[in-house]
DNA sequence: TCTCAAGCAAGAGCAGTGCTCTCGTTTCGT
DNA sequence: ACGAAACGAGAGCACTGCTCTTGCTTGAGA
């Protein structure tokens, strides 16, 4: 089973997340261009070389640094979620979206990594699209919750997007009615258009009072997904 | 005068403009990250130590190549807004984040070179700003044509936006109501979280037919600042 | 219990990077 | 015509990711 494998197989463990740890602090500290591994190693104070025994290059070393990010960044949005359940639709939606630009604003770089410009060779292995969606289904969900009884009256959808927002909604929530799925995959990229220019400073001496501006914008979105002022 | 100074001075002025010429070719197909002095002065011919009588550092070839992004993306959105003049506000709003869209799509690397993480030590230059807010004005001014007369009805502004509003207002447009200015923002930003989602992959397997996803969302975002669908 | 392959850290080394400094040469203003 | 400024070339520094070889250590099977 999965107990004490011996020594050796402890010893990788803890200095594999050793690694990690570093990376992580140096990723947070100068940002994923100048995260090094030779420094990593040294502050570990082992030699570069020996580092490759636990990742094979250093993009599999990023790429576990944005798993780890989209976990966090999901986490945030579920605790957010789980925090306001049984309360107003809106109210937890905007909760939700606070709870991913305030970890944006908190982790600038690890932000920048995922969802920046992908650094690496541009390919997103398999291991990050779970962690990547966490965000997505926590909208989904709080959406959800208006919607059981019946749907809330949204704008019909052009004919040209028929097609598609079916597609959508059997692919992402079979349940939901497939404008609701269109208006949700549209909200969630522009949720994080509003976090992305806060944390890179396109809202520099534009927006000022970042608070108030986020928090009307993210409830206008919820609005947009069908969530009512009061329900 | 600025007449021809001498045959130095004309050299001086080709050749930097085909460092950034050769500099902009390996940007847009390799990405800033994989962009090399030494690999464009090689192209060009001469030593690397060569191109630094021109360019201070990478950072600073780098800011020429972002200017030139801005631009050229702020060039595409003025023009789709000069070729719809006198159409429906509404037809024009979605052209122009029609032209931005397409512009990134078929630049890639230098959108994400300007709307992606921010690369270098993370200060933006004082040239930048010029060119960097032309998209944004392309917005106001094809919003600004549907509110001339009277104000179309915007939703109220929540209280705690209203001083952050009116001073949106006054510094971006003050003939604008504050409300607008809001909305303005807000879809401008918006705007390019649809965008980053399709060109950094965000969208893979989950967006299939981007065209008439982008038209709708982008036709939304016009009725959010106000442009109705028949005027 | 002994053995031997596998796991491991260390070091040297390669190719590449941004950047600096020096050294002759060319150009241009005075 | 002279001298200062601009210029290109080259060497070199410190750094990077990554590979290969060399021994040492561990742990599982005979």
């Amino acid at each position: 089973m999965t107990t004490v494998r011996g020594a050796r197989a402890r010893a990788r463990i803890e200095i594999t997340a050793a690694i990690k740890d570093e990376a992580g602090t140096q990723l947070a500290a100068e940002g994923a261009a100048k995260l090094s591994l030779r420094a990593v190693a040294r502050e570990l104070g082992m030699v570069s070389s020996a580092l490759y025994r636990y990742f094979p290059s250093r993009d599999d070393l990023l790429t576990a640094l944005i798993v780890d990010a989209y976990d966090a960044v999901g986490a945030a949005a579920e605790q957010a979620a789980a925090e306001t359940a049984g309360q107003r639709p809106l109210d937890r939606w905007t909760a939700v979206c606070r709870a991913v630009r305030a970890w944006a604003v908190d982790h600038p770089h690890e932000y920048a990594l995922i969802y920046g410009s992908p650094v690496p060779g541009y390919t997103a292995p398999e291991d990050t699209i779970g962690p990547a969606s966490r965000v997505g289904l926590v909208l989904i969900e709080t959406a959800r919750g208006a919607h059981t009884g019946e749907g809330v009256a949204l704008p019909p959808l052009p004919e040209g997007l028929r097609p598609e927002a079916a597609r959508l909604a059997a692919d992402l929530a079979p349940d939901l009615p497939p404008a609701l799925a269109v208006m949700l995959v549209s909200a969630w990229s522009q949720l994080f258009g509003l976090v992305s220019f806060e944390v890179f400073g396109h809202f520099h001496n534009i927006v000022e009072d970042r608070d108030a501006f986020f928090a009307a914008a993210a409830r206008r979105l919820g609005q947009d997904v069908g969530l009512l002022p009061r329900g």
